[in-house]
DNA sequence: TCGATTATGTTGACACATAAACAATCTATG
DNA sequence: CATAGATTGTTTATGTGTCAACATAATCGA
């Protein structure tokens, strides 16, 4: 008996606090977009939406905010009734739409990119580019290896 | 006319680049503790509890895990339906209860912990002990950051 | 061309999160 | 002591997210 067992290891801290932060971040970006009434989702939306005069169908915009398309009815109904987004049918294709910014959803998004690239610049603060770009690879390089890990545990009936 | 209005910032890419990270660690962390059937937040109101013998208030409980009150009604809901929790009432308080931990509560942490502790390990890979404690401090430095500027934007008619 | 498969969007059931309003209770100050 | 204010937990309304099941429509292979 009294094996090792549930020893914490040496990056057992530094997970949970990667965690917090990361929960931290998300959170504070809630905040931040409250003021124009957007949660993070609706402002990506509009972000991908810009650069795109034809719009996206639902699917694509499922695919880029990785989310289930289930969600993206939910979204884009919440921000057609806003009048931020119009759905377009789609030519040739009877079952999807064609999701693309009004003019108010542009107004809209340009009213808070200034604040956005503020905010980006403030968080970095005393941080030099080449730093935050590297801690981004870290942190990407981390997120891809919880994704496989996380994944790991739902396959334990592979063939 | 065309002043340097919207232009991103050096750091706007990487402000992207860390939200999406953090959001793909949450989700990573959804997806790995799905396995029994436990969101993240009620993992971690287990890893809370298990050190304290005679239980917390709801109320520590939201303020140790940042989340409203009324939040924290239903998730303890739910664990108390599976038996992983009960509430007990505080002696001298009739408003609050004790939230402890059950001996079933108990045994699926003890079950969970060494998955844990080894995604954890797996995690940080080839990082050193040292450069994931930096990276835990930059990160910790710019939530705060974050909280800060979110925060701001909600207080503009302050005295 | 027919039939199976795949893709798209919606719905319903559920979990998780916030905020506001409420009742019950505790506490501190006059 | 009395009462005004703070705290605790719940409820209701709303938003965000998942998943499974569904109807419709497109596509691809035999």
């Amino acid at each position: 008996m009294s094996v090792n067992w549930n020893l914490p290891g040496p990056h057992y801290q530094a997970t949970l606090g990667l965690l917090r932060a990361a929960e931290a971040l998300w959170e504070g970006s809630r905040v931040f977009f409250d003021r124009w009434k957007l949660s993070p989702s609706q402002f990506n939306i509009l972000n991908l939406l810009v650069g795109e005069p034809n719009g996206m169908s639902q699917a694509e915009l499922s695919r880029q905010l990785i989310m289930h398309r289930s969600n993206v009815t939910g979204l884009v109904d919440r921000m057609e009734k806003r009048k931020l987004l119009q759905r377009k049918e789609t030519p040739g294709d009877r079952r999807a739409y064609r999701v693309t910014l009004t003019e108010r959803g542009r107004r809209l998004l340009n009213e808070i990119l200034p604040h956005y690239h503020q905010a980006a610049e403030e968080i970095w603060g005393g941080i030099s580019v080449g730093q935050a770009n590297q801690i981004e690879a870290t942190l990407d390089k981390l997120s891809k290896t919880v994704a496989q890990i996380a994944q790991r545990g739902t396959q334990e009936d592979m063939i």
